[in-house]
DNA sequence: TGAATCACTTGACACCATGTCAAGTTGACG
DNA sequence: CGTCAACTTGACATGGTGTCAAGTGATTCA
């Protein structure tokens, strides 16, 4: 892609990722980022062809670092279906919060920018799948409820699970992170477990 | 409020909901509601001192036009806790359709906006008022999940009935309406309602 | 009849963020 | 010494919001 300096291109993606996991709402402008790292703005375009794409290889960035697929693998490791839904639920649970800040910079631009929806939609794919895997674990275990398909079931974790809701509960109903894994797990197997036997 | 012509301000909260409803996403821009009245760009700023105002009075007009109110009070009337639930849901899920186009609009202000912000807020407490109705009554009858208090219970049908999810389900998963009022209708129940006898 | 006023128009402009362009600086390397 | 890469500075276009000033045309009121 960019054949400048590799080492100030990180520079930018650090003090980017800083930025926005201060919290600093959508108002991180492409001159914080610059300031922050300390070179002009003009020289951000230098690295990156606009500030959807800072923003996308900034998650990307975030993911690498946080080793995300490595944690959610863990979750499809062994046991039951019901033991692989609740580790998902925590993994993916405990994730959110380290990437609220970028998510949500990247979610405020969903409606304008066609390249941060894509990279969204991309990474909410992955998450996605780690849902399927434990709803797919859960119909082979014959514990799914028999009304729902495997798509279904996937579909109503994925929506469960999603940066939003985390966000409503965690901010407008006033949860704790451990509140917010535990009712989501709780809520998570009541919807999709058959309890008879 | 605005002492200019009460028949023009109507007018432009009427184009203002037209094209939001048209679902012009976030782009609807002042100069458009202006086009679309037939009045100048500045002549908005007679009736409404910014856009976030303007937004925000085209909700509460939407809301007169729709009667929120009058048809979520509707399902607080009789009948037992599970119906007044199911009556709930399905009267506030087909009620967001109506409202998405200006819903988004507003969203989209949320973070910028501290208008916008209360101004939604104010609304979703009002459903959540609703929430609060529906989940009492399951508590009176003694069928409300022993492990969650009314408050709890209430946080977790918000966040269910949230436009997000609803946005989500159907664009995302590709619901259709009714699929989706059956099965957040059917999650509803499972999540919250004791089977036991 | 004539003055005032209301609701609006036109046109200009400030602000702010993104993104672009051109010319200059600095340091490393051959 | 020359050149190239990485960066700097400063200027400027764009697009949207919001402001300001001056003007117009219809209605009302004395």
């Amino acid at each position: 892609m960019s054949s400048k300096s590799p080492e100030t291109r990180t520079r930018i993606l650090e003090s980017a990722l800083t930025l926005l996991e201060a919290g600093a709402a959508s108002g991180v402008r492409m001159s914080d980022i610059a300031k922050a790292t300390g070179i002009s703005r003009q020289a951000l375009y230098l690295h990156f062809p606009n500030r959807a794409d800072l923003l996308v290889a900034t998650t990307r960035y975030l993911d690498d670092v946080k080793d995300v697929d490595v944690r959610l693998a863990a979750s499809r490791s062994s046991g039951s279906g019901v033991e692989r839904l609740s580790a998902f639920v925590t993994a993916w649970g405990n994730y959110i919060p380290e990437i609220y800040g970028v998510a949500k910079a990247l979610m405020a631009m969903l409606d304008t920018d066609a390249a941060a929806k894509s990279a969204w939609n991309n990474r909410m794919q992955a998450m996605r799948e780690g849902c399927e895997a434990a709803v797919a674990a859960l119909a082979e275990d014959g514990v799914l409820l028999p009304q729902y398909s495997v798509e279904q079931g996937t579909d109503l974790l994925w929506v469960l699970l999603s940066v939003r809701n985390w966000e409503q509960m965690r901010f407008e109903c006033g949860w704790s992170q451990a509140q917010y894994i535990s009712m989501v797990g709780a809520v998570a197997h009541r919807m999709l477990v058959s309890t008879e036997v």
